[in-house]
RNA sequence: GCCGGGGUGGCGGAACUGGUAGACGCGCCGGAUUCAAAAUCCGGUUUCUGAAAGGAAGUGCGAGUUCGAUUCUCGCUCCCGGCACCA
């Protein structure tokens, strides 16, 4: 055996290991405890990029952890191969989408293999592939059937030059990416999920998901936006339907100055039939962009209808208003405004010169000034008539009974939560598998005609989607009556495949149904990994779905992913890495120099998975040159010849201490791993061992058997991190196995133990001295051992004690 | 703007439940080895002060709670992610 660390030829030799072995294919067993770790599936952009090899590394550890901690687990990869930028390669480069995502998978797979990822590749999930998207189109269809999926207008980006509509990032300032065309806001019939129908339970369901973090619950909270309130109506002027606002702030209602409708609003849209002003501010408002950051960092604009509606309990005029900041889409498109105690309202009155009243007031009686600012907390209500004095819940109350008595009300739950718009005006995506038949409407695809296969041999220019001018892919009969109809050519949000993948691994090969009975052994995940970025959309949806699964009879799970992992990004010179800014590390180089386990080290030890990660060239350097101490290390401990049996009652103290240190180190890095996830500080403590071992003198037989276990601990501690040098290594200490199949270590608890302590000692707080006692004193003994330091008594002096903290184990602080 | 996260040596990070700030690694400095260099090995490395022992300051900024705060509370600031057609 060649001694120099040779990483091309330990790494061939172990992935031929797991090869010839199957070590990763894994079929339902129903005597053993399943773990199915999974990671979000890859966009094949051709190219691997660091973020991937984190994320891939990220759950390729957990996932070998899990087995040798005796569990079936498996770990399965796929594609999430619809998307704009196969459109955008077919653009520049004349090649079909299909054939370049083809590629690219096919290029991105050996780049994974070469990582020493475990994983069964029976399974692979293409999503451009019909025998997958067959049973998307298929679960829209029930969707359909059930009413869970209906047809409205709603408002695209449409670049008036390429006629085409644009993806939000493909607008900039206001203007297309590719045509430097003022972009327009443009109503087009859109299909929509019914994610609103299951609000309720994606918030309360979030209770129970212990596994994931709170910040990421936090956020899918805020983003369906419960809020509970009171749905009104004011009569208008000359007008016989009232209108409606929604508010959660009903205790406010007599401090209404104003009303405010959104520019999509049937008044605003009648007031613009009257007054030219009315109907150029509405026309403006088509400029704006659609998206959400936009509209609440924009100017807050607006005009008056010139009509005013009734306020319901004073009988007052109260002016209407248009304005750019109410959406259509939340509520009922219209809002009451409360200047003295809402903030958006405050700022549109100041500039408009719109009256401000105060209606609450603070109830610890702190003056307020609303000429000055909103005062949006709850208080007590005042200059309100019958509701004068009355706190939040009461006047609420009372508010909601009066109109409900009058019928001019009642109490609403709202939902910040839209519906979800899953068409898009492109060619690479799923079919939406509808017909449109002018006599019959929109009709689904029968099952029997499905999959609605996407044409792959096609021209994509860039202006509108290829499908339309395809006679023989959108001329089609319509279902029902026979009659000649045409096919939607919208296909579906790429958010849909990524949103039921995860269940189609367990079943993968299925094709007489979407899932079948292996989705119940495997579903739900266990460990799902990916970005942070994915916290709100891709989960939210994937939640959905499985929903939509359990509803339809085809799951018996609630919920998806039991835990989550949401990592950080990878970051050159603190900015995201990306080919625009140039400042990308091809992952492919690095292997090819040093080896798939010093990268992957290097990820791992870099920081926690949680944090954004900086790239480092000298770090890689620095993981390399570990991993050649450490298999220095073994080779020159095997050269020594095999260990004697190991027998604790020989020890001397070094050999003691480093054998405390063993199982210290395994204890410590079975939490890092198992429940931390702290992979950064396992690979410190392992680092910290191995040093120890180097500094142990080893000549005599019973430090040949410590050194011998305190190596074979970092082998197997180190093995789902950097699992081709570690299978080399066993193999040098003399073990037939190899660590993928081997048992974790347990540690020795007896092993741990310590006759003395080192205690710190603080004199007000400040470190003064530090003493060694024995680990059973008392609180009383290390008080005086504390005492009697020379450095304590100094600071100490002729100050009176006037308090001693004892934290055993740990420190003594002396106040005086 | 709103929601979520973050800020610790020259750098990446550690300190897990309020108890030794800076583990581990990188870089740098010194030494060994070498004809020389690379590689490797040994030692040092928060800042200021001091010959040393030691002392003082120190975790984005400002307050607060506590015997004790990187950790808890309040206010501010800067950076990152998301905001519904990027994936």
């Amino acid at each position: 055996m060649d001694v120099a660390y040779q990483p091309e030829l330990v790494e061939k030799k172990a992935r031929e290991y797991w090869d010839d072995k199957r070590c990763f294919e894994v079929d339902e067993d129903p005597d053993k405890e399943k773990f199915y770790c999974l990671t979000m599936f890859p966009y094949p952009s051709g190219h691997l990029h660091m973020g991937h090899v984190r994320v891939f590394t990220i759950s390729d550890v957990i996932a070998r952890y899990q087995r040798m901690q005796g569990k079936h687990v498996l770990q399965p990869m796929g594609w999430d191969a619809f998307g704009m930028p196969a459109e955008n390669a077919a653009i520049k480069r004349g090649i079909p989408p299909a054939k370049w995502t083809y590629q690219n998978i096919a290029d991105m797979r050996g780049q994974f293999d070469r990582l020493g990822y475990g994983y069964d590749w029976r399974r692979e999930v293409t999503t451009c592939k019909p025998e997958y998207y067959r049973w998307e189109q298929w679960l829209f269809t029930k969707l359909f059937e059930k009413g869970l999926v209906y047809r409205k207008n709603s408002i695209v980006n449409w670049d008036p030059v390429d006629q085409t509509v644009l993806a939000n990032e493909q607008v900039i300032d206001g203007r297309g990416w590719r045509s430097d065309a003022l972009v327009e806001r443009r109503e087009i019939p859109q299909w929509f999920m019914k994610i609103t129908a299951y609000a309720d339970e994606l918030l309360e369901h979030l209770d129970k998901l212990d596994g994931w973090p709170d910040s990421v619950k936090s956020m899918q909270r805020n983003w369906i936006g419960r809020s509970e309130g009171i749905e009104l109506s004011f009569d208008v002027e000359g007008e016989d339907e009232p209108l409606s606002v929604f508010t959660t702030r009903p205790d406010t209602l007599m401090g209404v100055t104003y009303m405010a409708v959104a520019a999509e609003h049937p008044l605003a849209t009648k007031a613009a039939s009257v007054s030219p002003d009315v109907a150029t501010f509405i026309e403006e408002c088509k400029k704006m962009h659609a998206a959400e950051a936009e509209m609440e960092t924009m100017e807050k604009r607006g005009m008056p209808l010139g009509i005013s509606a009734i306020h319901p309990i004073t009988g007052e005029k109260v002016p209407l208003w248009v304005a750019n900041f109410v959406l259509m889409g939340y509520g009922t498109g219209a809002v009451m405004a409360v200047p003295g105690h809402d903030y958006r309202d405050w700022e549109f009155a100041e500039k408009h010169g719109l009256p401000i009243t105060q209606v609450i007031e603070p109830v610890d009686g702190t003056e307020i000034d609303i000429s000055k600012a909103a005062y949006v907390e709850y208080g007590r209500v005042v200059n309100s008539g019958f509701i004068d004095g009355m706190e939040f819940q009461d006047a609420f109350d009372a508010i909601a009974s009066r109109f409900q008595e009058e019928g001019r009300g009642k109490r609403t739950v709202n939902y910040r939560l839209r519906d979800w718009g899953v068409s898009r005006q492109r060619y690479w995506g799923t079919p939406i598998p509808i017909i449109y038949c002018e006599d019959c409407d929109a009709q689904p695809v029968p099952e029997d005609q499905l999959p609605v296969v996407l044409p792959e041999d096609v021209e994509v220019t860039g202006v509108g989607s290829p499908l339309k001018d395809m006679p023989e892919f959108y001329e089609a009969d319509c279902p029902k009556c026979g009659k000649p109809a045409r096919r939607e050519t919208d296909t579906f949000d790429t958010f849909v495949e990524s949103s039921w993948y995860f269940s189609r691994y367990a079943s993968p090969d299925c094709d007489s149904a979407i899932l079948d009975e292996r989705e119940a052994y495997w579903m739900p995940v266990d460990q799902y990994t990916g970005g942070v970025e994915h916290a709100i959309l891709h989960l939210m949806y994937a939640r959905f779905f499985q929903k939509l699964l359990r509803d339809l009879g085809l799951s018996a799970a609630d919920e998806p992913f039991t835990n989550l992992l949401t990592q950080g990004m990878v970051l050159k010179d603190g900015a995201k890495m990306s080919k625009n800014k140039g400042n990308t590390v091809d992952p492919k180089e690095l292997i090819d120099r040093y080896g798939a386990d010093t990268v992957r080290l290097f990820m791992m030890f870099a920081a926690p998975p949680e944090q954004a990660l900086e790239w480092s060239d000298d770090g890689v350097q620095g993981a390399s040159r570990f991993l050649k101490r450490f298999w220095n290390a073994v080779q020159a401990h095997a050269a020594k010849g095999e260990a004697l049996q190991l027998d604790v009652s020989a020890l001397n103290n070094a050999e003691r201490d480093l054998r405390r240190k063993t199982h210290q180190t395994i204890a410590k890095v079975s939490d890092d791993i198992g429940r931390r996830y702290t992979f950064n500080t396992a690979i410190a403590a392992s680092m910290e061992l191995l040093n120890a071992v180097n500094k142990l003198d080893s000549a005599s037989p019973q430090s040949i058997a410590v050194e011998r276990e305190a190596l074979d601990a970092v082998v197997l501690l180190l093995s789902p991190i950097v699992p081709h040098i570690c299978h080399e290594l066993w193999s040098v200490l003399g073990h037939d196995s190899a660590p993928v199949e081997h048992r974790w270590p347990d540690f020795d608890e007896s092993a741990l133990e310590q006759d003395t302590v080192e205690i710190v000692v603080q004199v007000n707080g400040k470190l003064r001295g530090r003493i060694s006692v024995a680990a059973d004193a008392t609180k009383d003994e290390i008080a005086e051992f504390a005492l009697a330091d020379e450095n304590v008594r100094r600071f100490v002096a002729d100050q009176d004690v006037r308090k001693t903290i004892v934290v055993p184990g740990r420190l003594v602080n002396i106040v005086v």
